[in-house]
DNA sequence: GAAATAGTGTCTTTAAGACAGTATGTG
DNA sequence: CACATACTGTCTTAAAGACACTATTTC
C-alpha cells in the first residue's frame, strides 16, 4: 500500500540477531568508579583506596571496578561501593564517563563514574575499618563552578598523589555538587537524620567553598518548605541549643 | 626508610603491562549517539536517522556509530555529526551515558550520548540533504525539570516511533537544556550571529516550553554583559524593526 | 492613519543583605 | 553574670513583574 519504510522490526529481525557477530566492532573495558562525598569539619572528604597492583601501584584511587556482564551501571556502582567501602542503601547518580584513550596505561577503559553522598558518621565507618580505605580531605583550587582538578590531602595535611585521572574525576564531583545545591536535596544528603540550620548552613558553605550569608540563608531554607521542625532541641552546647530540623520528604504540595 | 607503600609504579609495572591481558575482564561495545537540537517555529527539534538494518529496522534513531580503538568518545561524537548530518564545527557536550543490559538486543552496547545545539539554518541544511536523516519535533509530556521520555512528530504532527530508548535520551537532553539555560549560553548557540532581544526570548520559551516575562527577561539579558549591539536593525518586517544583537565572547571583565 | 512590535519610564512586589535587639542555654 | 549562639523584627537595596506611554516601521 505504502512505499514508506515500514514501523516492522518483524521480518529477519530475529534471524538477524541469531547470526549477529558481536565482535563485528571493536569492544572496550568499561569501568565504575565511585566518588563517595561527606563533609567532614569544613572539607568536602572522598573514599580512596591504595592500589595494591600495577599500574599505579601504591598511589590512591577511587573506589571502582569492571562492569559485569549483567548488571546495570547502577548495579554496578552499588557493588563497588559494597565491596570496598561496605556501604550499602546511598542515593546514586552518575557523574560523567571518561574515556580518554592512554588514561588506563593496561587497554581502553572507558569508566562510568557515580557519586553518592553520605553522612559523616556513615563516612567515619567506612573509613575506620580494616579495608584499605582511607579518608581524604578534597582541596579545591579553584572558585565557584570554574571546574578543573582538585588536591586530596590525608588527615595530617599531606598531599596524596591520585591515580588515572581522578583528580580530575574529583574535580568534576564538586562542580557538579555546587551547580545542584541550589535546587537539590544536597545538603540533606550530608547530613544525619536530624540537624540544626546553622550546620545546613556549614554544609552549604562546605560544598560551595565560601561562607552564605546566615539571615537569607535560614529564611529561604524555612520558606522552602523542604524543612521540617522536630520540635527537640540540641543538647550538650555551651549556648542557647538550637531547634532540630529534618528534611520533609516531599509530601502533600 | 619508610613503611609507608612508596608512590612509585616503577618496579614491575613495565613487565605487568606487556604481559596484561586485556580480555581478563569482560568487553563490551561502546557506541556514541549525538541529539542534534535546534529550535524550529516554536518547538525543539531533533535530527533522526532512519534504521536501514536490523534491529528496529525502520524505525528512527538519534545518529550515532560505534567508538574505534583510538578515538576519543567526544572524537567519536564529531565523526557521527560529520558521517549522518554533514554538520562540523558544533560544540558538543557529553550528556549522559545508558547502559541497561537489553537496551540493545544484539548484545550489551554501553552508549555514552552526547548533545549539540545549532541554529535554524544549519539545522534545515543537514535536515535536507540526500542523506536519510530527518528533522523531528520534540514534545514534551512534562513540566519544567522534571524528565522522562518525550514524544517525536514529523514535519506534519504524526508521531514517529523511536528506536532503542532514544525517547528517554532526547527527553534527558531537554531536562539538560532546561537547567542549563540561565547560566549558559544555551540561547545562542540555538539562534544565527546576529538576532533580535525577540528572537531570544521565544529560543527561551521553546526551551523552557513556557512563556517568559518580556520587561524583565530584557532587563536581565542586556544587564548581562553578554549582549553586544550591533547597530543594526531588523529589515523586512511590517512594524518597528528591533536593534540587532550578538553575542558577546566573554572579553575584558 | 492603522497595525504591530520596539523601546522607555515608573510603580509594586518580593527576596537578599545588613543589623539591632531580645531569648535561652552553659559555665 | 558573662558568653555564645538562636531567633525576631525592621530597614535598605536589588531584581522581577506589571503596565502605561512613546517610537518607528510597513501597508
Amino acid at each position: 500500500m505504502s512505499k514508506k519504510p515500514r514501523v516492522s522490526s518483524a521480518e529477519g529481525e530475529s534471524e538477524f540477531l541469531a547470526s549477529y557477530d558481536p565482535t563485528r566492532f571493536e569492544r572496550f573495558s568499561v569501568a565504575v568508579d565511585v566518588v563517595l562525598v561527606a563533609a567532614l569539619e569544613g572539607d568536602l572528604s572522598t573514599l580512596l583506596v591504595v592500589r595494591d597492583e600495577h599500574p599505579y601501584k601504591g598511589l590512591h584511587a577511587l573506589p571502582g571496578g569492571f562492569l559485569k556482564k549483567d548488571e546495570t551501571l547502577e548495579e554496578a556502582a552499588t557493588r563497588v561501593l559494597r565491596s570496598k567501602a561496605n556501604i550499602a542503601g546511598v542515593y546514586l547518580e552518575q557523574l560523567y564517563t571518561f574515556g580518554e584513550p592512554r588514561r588506563d596505561p593496561r587497554t581502553r577503559v572507558i569508566s562510568v563514574v557515580y557519586y553518592a553522598l553520605v553522612d559523616e558518621a556513615r563516612f567515619r565507618a567506612a573509613a575506620t575499618g580494616e579495608r584499605p580505605v582511607h579518608s581524604a580531605r578534597i582541596r579545591v583550587p579553584w572558585e565557584g563552578e570554574t571546574g578543573g582538578p582538585v588536591k586530596v590531602v590525608d588527615e595530617k595535611g599531606r598531599a596524596l598523589a591520585l591515580a588515572f585521572d581522578h583528580a580530575d574525576i574529583v574535580g568534576m564531583a564538586v562542580k557538579r555538587l555546587r551547580g545542584k545545591l541550589d535546587y537539590a536535596p544536597v545538603g540533606f544528603q550530608l547530613l544525619g537524620e536530624t540537624f540544626t540550620l546553622l550546620a545546613l548552613q556549614r554544609v552549604h558553605e562546605t560544598v560551595l567553598g565560601r561562607p552564605v550569608n546566615k539571615d537569607s540563608f535560614r529564611r529561604r531554607m524555612l520558606a522552602s518548605g523542604q524543612l521540617e521542625a522536630t520540635g527537640r532541641s540540641q543538647s550538650g552546647v555551651d549556648h542557647r541549643p538550637a531547634e532540630l530540623y529534618r528534611f520533609a520528604r516531599r509530601s502533600a504540595v
